[in-house]
Formats: structure tokens, sequence, C-alpha cells
RNA sequence: CGGGGUGUAGCGCAGUUUGGUAGCGCGCUUCGUUCGGGACGAAGAGGGCGCAGGUUCAAAUCCUGUCACCCCGACCA
């Protein structure tokens, strides 16, 4: 990170051995988090939870163009709910946490902290549903949830972190499945246009899908360090729980049906996937759309007279103009301010002093390429505009080619191996769909199966592995 | 949950081997000079060493327990 010198931790990159620490120092340094007494409890600081806020609001827009509302259900979930669901109890059980007392008193019924709403929302919709008239329900939450977790990391896996959780029913399969698909479309589209984060997107082996579910898609994306990080995951729940609940309806053939499920999720954890695909040598980098400051300006020798007051005019023109923007006038050096910024991820930095004033422009830097150059004053602000598209639009592209860069297809387990030990990254393979092998694979590689992409390939006709017969192509890679 | 490591000022660390009552850099405060890539000088403020016990005349240093964090596995968003 940084320099050595002031109080900073030595130089490393993404490129570094030691990827981990440089992801933590990042977070450290930009001052997103800071850690509480509570075993893998994050505090979210401001800087960090501004991120947060615009991927909330993105990820809202989209939920309500698709048909949804917020809803909000209790933290806590009575032991009985939580058991209705075989697969799903037995998957989360490892990972609950239990209140046992209120006030003095011991409860006759443990309350589990939710990990997952599933069933609370189950609870519910039992009650809700009684006609087809009444189908779907398309309800979406944003809340904290807690998984008792071994160990944690910042973003990627902490005890308790805030997400939204989308639960709907409807009438028939097809819908079910059809909802199933459109939420990890909405994922997917704010992955690419929102983080601008290339994903892989697809369907999950019967080992890695949802406790419960049918079928989970997901969305993978691939870090610097060559690790793929679970961005969103949407899961086709069947009739699973809506037998284990009762969740009933009367269809228009006067037939009592029973409901067909979904649930969709993506949490803070987006967050980590930020700074380990964008981030570099200087610290963070933010997509324009998603930087609680798109744009800083720095004022230089502000003491000199004029100086300041063009900045203030500088900043009212392209707050008017919509743009998230920062006058930094604290009384510190310019290139101090530089490289705060710098690490702190903002997309633009406009520099403004005696010398550019006289000349009428301004210094305009750019956080993605480093590039700096001198820009008019007049229309600063559709510069400014111009320059954060270039910028989303050009990290996309970045994280792209790098995902291309680092994708192997393996035919054969040689060229398998070969991948795995000398490369980084996804490797392509055709697979059996073999659980026994899949267990196989991870034991021998240490990778495990990501996604079976929509858009298949037919590299070979048997399992990279086994040898069996395969008709599915597989993303494998390790992951966090 | 297994293996390894670390907790000393806001941050980064030294001091622990060989117990003697805590130090360095950055940051912070004040004043002045500076200001186009982490400015400079002077004068200041701030901690009792993660927590709880124990040994000792005396503990940051030794012993026991405990908690938290980091790294590597296993498990999981």
């Amino acid at each position: 990170m940084a320099k050595q010198k002031e109080g900073f931790v030595e130089h490393i990159t993404p490129q570094s051995e030691d990827f981990s620490r440089w992801y933590t120092d990042v977070i450290k340094m930009t001052d997103m988090v800071d850690y509480s007494e509570v075993k893998g409890a994050m505090v979210i600081k401001a800087y960090g939870y501004g991120i947060w806020e615009l991927m909330q609001r993105e990820m809202d827009d989209r939920f309500k163009a698709t048909g949804h509302k917020n809803a909000y259900f209790p933290l806590l979930i009575p032991k009985h709910l939580l058991e209705k669901e075989a697969e799903h109890v037995e998957g989360f059980a490892p990972e609950v946490a239990w209140v046992t007392k209120g006030g003095e008193e011991e409860l006759a019924e443990p309350l589990a902290i939710r990990p997952t709403s599933e069933t609370i929302f189950c609870s519910m919709y039992a009650k809700w549903v009684q006609s087809y008239r009444d189908l779907p329900v398309l309800l979406n939450q944003w809340c904290n949830v807690l998984r008792w977790e071994k160990s944690t990391r910042p973003f990627l896996r902490t005890s308790e972190f805030l997400w939204q959780e989308g639960h709907t029913v409807h009438a028939t399969q097809e819908e079910a499945e059809e909802e199933t698909k459109r939420m990890l479309g909405v994922y997917v589209d704010f992955a690419e246009n929102v983080l601008a984060i290339p994903v892989i997107s697809g369907r999950k082996s019967e080992k890695e899908k949802f406790a419960g579910a049918v079928h989970t898609y997901t969305m993978e994306a691939l870090m610097l360090d060559g690790k793929a990080l679970q961005m969103g995951t949407s899961h086709n729940l069947g009739q699973n729980f809506a037998k284990g609940f009762d969740i009933q309806f009367l269809d228009r053939d006067n037939q009592l049906k029973y409901v067909w499920q979904t649930s969709w999720g993506s949490s803070t954890r987006m967050i980590g996937g930020l700074i380990m695909v964008h981030g570099d040598e200087r610290g963070l980098k933010l997509p324009p759309k998603v930087a609680p400051t798109q744009c800083v300006i720095v004022p230089v020798a502000a003491h000199k007279p004029g100086v300041l007051e063009k900045a203030q005019e500088l900043f009212d023109q392209l707050k008017a103009a919509g743009i998230r923007v920062d006058l930094d006038d604290r009384d510190q050096s310019p290139g101090w301010k530089f490289n705060e910024w710098e690490l702190k991820g903002v997309p633009v930095r406009i520099e403004i002093g005696p010398r550019d004033i006289e000349a009428g422009v301004c210094m305009a830097f750019r956080r993605d390429t480093f590039e700096k150059e001198s820009k008019p004053l007049d229309g600063i602000a559709d510069t400014v505009k111009g320059l954060l598209e270039e910028i989303q639009r050009n990290m996309l592209e970045k994280a792209r080619a790098f995902r291309e860069e680092h994708t192997f297809e393996a035919s054969d387990w040689d060229a398998f191996m070969d991948h795995i030990e000398n490369g980084k990254g996804f490797v392509k393979a055709m697979w059996c769909g073999d659980e026994q092998c899949e267990l196989e694979i991870k034991e021998q590689t240490g990778v495990t199966t990501r996604c079976m992409p929509f858009e298949q390939e037919q590299i070979s006709d048997v399992c990279v592995h086994c040898g069996k017969p395969a008709t599915k192509m597989m993303y494998f890679a390790r992951a966090y």
C-alpha cells in the first residue's frame, strides 16, 4: 500500500503474495469499517455504509421495477418454524444463534436469530394466501442476519451482515422458475452496470445449492487473486417449503394446490467483491455509480486570493449538475489530499490553483488510469459527467479483460491440474454431475464447482475428472 | 473446530530472552513559515502494557486462565 513513510503500511499491491493482507489494509486505511468487541461483528463506518446505501438504492429501484415491494419481518424465529423444512434445518443448524432467555425468564421455546428468513415468511404466507387471486406475492426485505461463522473476514464473511432477501410465492412452477431467473438477471445487470463487475451466471451443483432449494442460480465473479466470489444467488424453492408450511391456495379449477416459491439474496459481501475486483496499489477504486464521492475538488495554494472562491464556485456547479462532489478545504498539503482521495477510490479529482484560474482551466485526474489533464472551466460539469461515464465503462471493460485472461479451458485432467497448479482463475471443463466426483475434485485440488453457465460450450464428451459421459460444462475455481 | 501468529498512546511498532515501575515514528494541539504529488521549525498533550487471577519486595516482562484479531486449513453468502 501507499508508501512506507508517515505511518503507512508496507508497500503491497493486489499482485503481492499476501493478497489477504492487501485486502484488509485497504479496508482499514479507507476508513470503511472498524472492529467491535463482538466476535466477527464488523462496524461499518460512514464511508463503507455510504457505498452500501448507493448499492441499496440501485438494487431497490430494480426490484420495484420488476413489481416487488418491501416489507419487514421479525428478527427472531421460533424454533418450531425453523425446523419445518428438513433440508433447510440441517443446512443452517450449525450456524444458528439462539435466544433462550427473556429478562430473568427462561423461554419455553428458544428463538433463533434469523440466519435467513424463508421460514418466517412462509409462516405468514400460509395465512395470507387463500386463492389464486392472492398470487403472486412478491416481497423483499432489507435487513441484517446472523450466522455463527467459524472464521470471519471483513465483508466476505462476518457473523452479522446486511443484505436483502426476496421471497416470492406463485401459482405455477413456470412462474416461479421465471421469477428465479428474472431476479438473477437483475443481479447480473446490477453487478455489471453498477458495480462494473463482470459475472458468470448459471446454476449451482446439487452440493452447492441452497439448503431447501430445488435448484440455485448464482453469479460468480473473479477476484484479482484468481479466486471466485459468489455475488448473489436466486433459488427456486419448488414446493419444499410450501409443503412444510402448508401454504395452499384454491386455484381457478377449484383444486387446492401448494404454491411455488423463490428466494434470492445479495449482501454487503459485494463490497468485498468491489475491493477485490477493482483495487490496485494505491488502494480502493470505486466505480462512479457507487462512489459516495464521485468527484473531489482539491484547491492548490488555497490561501492565495480567489482560489477557494473559485473552488467553491466549481463545487456549486458540479453539485447543481447532480454530481456527488466534495470540496476538500482542509489545511493539508495538496499531495497529502491527493493520496488520501486516491486511497479512498474517488473516481475523479479536480485540482484548481492560481495558475489554472488565470488560464481558465483546472486539472482533472482519473483514478482508473491515473491520467491528469487540463480541462477548461467552461462546461466543467459536463466534462466531469463524461469522465464519470467513461470511468464506469472502462472499469467494467478492464475487469472483463482480466477475467478473460484468467479463464482457461481444460479438456482433460492433466490440463486441468496444470491450470490449477500454475495458473489462477476459472477453469472451464466438462463435468459428469456426480457429487462424489465433485468431492474428489475438491479434495485433490482445492477447487470447487462454481456454476454451470447458461451459456454452455461443448469442450469434450466426457467428465474432466472421472471420464464418465458429460453434457454439462462447469466453471471451477478456488472460492471465497 | 485444528495448526501458526499477534494484542503496549488514535495508527504502526520497540521493550518480554536476563522482572526494577514505559519508549520511538506518524498522527493530534498551539504559534509561525509553507501549499502544483504525503511541507518545515518550535513548544505541548496523551498510555501503565487485551482482560482476570497467581508468583514476587517489585510484573508489559514469569505462570494459569480467558477474550479478541490476523494467517493457513475444514465449514459456510
